[in-house]
Order: structure tokens, then C-alpha cells, then sequence
DNA sequence: AACCTAAAAATGTGATACCATTTGGGTAAA
DNA sequence: TTTACCCAAATGGTATCACATTTTTAGGTT
């Protein structure tokens, strides 16, 4: 019985979070595992079996997986039992839209805090990037991808949208890591140069409506292609 | 000791949530005294000063305050002490700005499944407001105005950015409340009139205009002037 | 063989107990 | 009077325990 959960667990060790606290630990795990695919969406987990697996009591266990429930990354249903959502075509499309909405939006407002120094800073990452793509890494890609943009709206020192992105990208997880994976090569249109570019110009429109390109190319078209796919694969949904 | 906590919890009580778990109860009942603004931003609170309050085990006041925390509701402070955050003249502009965007974004997600009969109720709605106007009820009023929001982008069925947009709110929440009881004059000048009528010519730029009006007219105005009043009477901050 | 039923195992939830850490206040010294 | 320091009280965190519900399994009935 245990044993589905042992499969879809096998999540690799997080690294090792300093001073923080073990529902801390918890959280970041399994947010780890949803936004690296290790939890397949659909399978079923109990909370005392993640305590089991992890060598816990349930205590902190519990209040991990109620954050992670209230932002949407993984479902509880009513019969108790531990779900990570499976993705449909509509809430795809609707969750990008939401991408794109709010990360333009949060371009836009940092956009008047940009320096050279950021640019630059962004210019590095996005260097980093290239390399990554080149050794097929997509863990990192992910991660530095993620980096980046949450490195230009942070430079906005009121920022109160990170939050919300970070919750789509939470809910986009599982889904953006396989796109990034099977077409990494993508990545050579770098949108993100004409992101650079735009900030150095501070030219409002351009950066908009690069952000925008960034997500469309890197998530939309692809995810549309993926959904395509499993439903003539396989139903994703009964 | 507990008596500044007493004075800070002095909330009506939760009129009965059905099938709910303990500590879903605290977590509505705290998130309404944030809202109502019966907690003054600013006092320190213990989560066993809270569950003794309230009769309860600190076990479910620990979940139902991190939930608030993970959404920027309770600030929970490095020596222990929890807060809800003070509003900030930065914070809010941004804050104003971020639901304006969100939610003009999700109006017209909207939009095209909007019936006559959804209309019908969103007007049913707008003339209890009315109502409540009239009788100065502001705790109805702040109810009402977030029922008619959340069943407009409620009809898109396939919703996203409600739980983000009733995030905004929840910050916004004490802020809001203080300046629909200030100024509930100013509800006789209804947006929501002109969000009706451009739902019912189906016209996306009318619609966007009409909901940044009822937030800009309903909150960003009047939010400034309270925020310059209290400046200028009293340090908001250091 | 199919279906209902009863017993047994397991699950989520909340209270309690225990521990390490922090806080606060009062005493002692300057 | 002020300042440094120390000890008792309180706090947050986790594990353990107890309980009501639910799920699963086994058995028996039609």
C-alpha cells in the first residue's frame, strides 16, 4: 500500500536548509518533488505515509501539506487522500494567461528600479542559462530560469507579486519541467536577450510584451503540444 | 499580559461553519478580525495566547496562523511574536496596482461566459449594497462588494487568480474596511453600474475600465488620503 | 457468483507532554 | 539611579497519545 508512495517519492535529498524548522523542511521538500515531477499528479498519498517515509511524526507533516493545499499545489480530497492536480487544457491555458498577466505587470513595475547592475546581474544568469542548455541540464535551467525573473521583479522593493508567481510557477510545476525537458533546444531563441534588451532601453512596451514572448514560447505552445499528445496517448482526464 | 490580546480578539463570532475542522474555524475567524480590522496591524500576538482565547489546544492555532503567515496576512516576527503587518504608502500603491491588474485580468477571462442570468444576480447584488449603504451596515458592505467580485470571475470555470485576488483583499483587508466605513457616501457614485453595463454590451475595454474605476474610486483615493492622515497625526513608521 | 454486512486496520485531527530557546523582571553591583 | 546579569516563566516546535471516521478486508447471505 505504502509502496505507490514509496515510488513516488523518491525525491532527492534538499540540500540542507540552515536554521529552519521541520514542517520547514517538509514543505520545501515536497514542493521540491511537485515542481521537479517526482510526484506524479494523480497518485494518491496519505499524510501519515509521507511522515512514515520521511521519518517524522505527522504533526509537521500536516501543516507542510495544508500550505501546499492552500496554494493550490496539491489537492486534498474528500476522501482524505493526497493528490497533486492533474493539469486539463483549460487550466493550463488559463494559468499562462495568469503568467502572463501578472509577470508583465510585474515587469513593468520594477522597470523604473532597473540599473546597470541588475542588468548586469541578469545578463550573468541568463549566461549561465546558455550553459545549462548546452550540458541538457533541465533541473537547472529550470531553476535558473526561475531566477532570473524572480530577479527582475524583486528589484521592485515593494514587490508583492512574487508570491503569486511563485504559486502559478508552483501550479505550472510538473508540467513547465517536462516542456523544459523535451525541448531544450528552444532555449537558443533566447527570449530573454530581448528581455536584456528592452531593460537596457527601459523601453515599457518592449519589456511587456518580451516577458510575454518568454512565457508563450516557453511554456504555452509546448504544453499545448504536450496536452495534445496525452489525450491522444492516453486519457489525462475520464 | 494576555489583556493586550483580549483587546485585539474581541471578534464577533463565526456564525457557524458547518462541517469544518477546528482548525479551519480559526483560520476563518482570524482572517475575519484581520479583514473587519479587529486586530489593530501592529500588536503583538502568541499563538497560546490565541488558542487560549479561544479555548482551544495550540495545535490548530499554530496551522491556521501559518496559513494566514503564507499569505502575507500575520507577519510572524524572528523573536516569536506575531503580527499583522502596518500598511505602508509603498506597499499600498502596489498593492492597489497588483489588484488592479489581476483583476481586470480576470473580468475579462470572464467575460465570455457571462449570461443574462449571472447578470441579473450581480444586479441583485448592487442593490443590496445600495441598501446597506442606506443603513451605513459597513461590514455588509465590504461582504457584499466582495460577493459581487468573486461571482463575476467566479463564472469563468476553469478560475485561477480568485484565490490570489482574495489574497490582495486579505492584505488590503483592515485598510479597506477603514475606508468604506469612512466614505460610504461615495458608493452612491456606482461603478458597479457601469461594470453592469458593460457586461451587458459584452465590451472587454469597458468592462477593464469600470473594475480599475470601482478599485481606483473605492480604495486608491480614499486609502491615500487615510494614509496621509495618519502620517501626518501619527508615525506610521519609524 | 454477486452483493450486502460486519469486523479490522488505517487515517486525519486535536489535546497533552516534553524539550530547547527566548523573554522579562527582579536582584545585585557599580 | 543606572546597568549588568541571572533565573523563573512562557513560548514555539515536535512527538506521542487518544478518539471519531473512514476505508479496506473478510465473511456470510441470497
Amino acid at each position: 500500500m505504502i509502496d505507490t508512495e514509496n515510488d513516488a517519492l523518491n525525491i532527492p535529498e534538499i540540500t540542507g536548509i540552515p536554521g529552519g524548522t521541520t514542517q520547514e523542511y517538509v514543505y520545501e521538500r515536497l514542493r521540491n518533488a511537485i515542481m521537479l515531477g517526482a510526484i506524479t499528479p494523480g497518485t494518491s498519498l496519505t499524510m501519515r505515509g509521507i511522515a512514515e517515509r520521511l521519518g517524522l511524526s505527522p504533526t509537521p507533516v500536516r501543516e507542510a501539506v495544508r500550505r501546499l493545499s492552500s496554494e493550490h499545489a496539491i489537492q486534498i480530497k474528500d476522501n482524505r487522500r493526497l493528490t497533486v492536480p492533474l493539469m486539463t487544457s483549460d487550466r493550463f491555458e488559463e494559468l499562462v494567461a495568469l503568467r502572463i498577466a501578472v509577470e508583465t505587470h510585474a515587469a513593468l513595475r520594477a522597470l523604473p528600479y532597473i540599473s546597470d547592475i541588475v542588468i548586469d546581474r541578469l545578463t550573468e544568469i541568463d549566461g549561465s542559462m546558455d550553459r545549462f542548455v548546452a550540458e541538457r541540464d533541465s533541473d537547472q535551467l529550470t531553476l535558473q530560469n526561475q531566477a532570473f525573473h524572480r530577479m527582475l521583479y524583486s528589484v521592485n522593493p515593494a514587490q508583492a507579486s512574487l508570491p503569486m508567481i511563485e504559486s502559478i510557477w508552483l501550479q505550472l510545476g510538473p508540467f513547465q519541467r517536462q516542456v523544459i525537458t523535451e525541448v531544450a533546444e528552444y532555449y537558443q531563441i533566447d527570449r530573454h536577450k530581448e528581455v536584456l534588451a528592452a531593460l537596457s532601453a527601459r523601453d515599457g512596451a518592449a519589456l511587456s510584451a518580451a516577458i510575454a514572448n518568454d512565457i508563450v514560447d516557453g511554456v504555452l505552445d509546448t504544453g499545448r503540444k504536450l496536452l495534445a499528445a496525452e489525450a491522444g496517448g492516453e486519457a489525462g482526464q475520464p
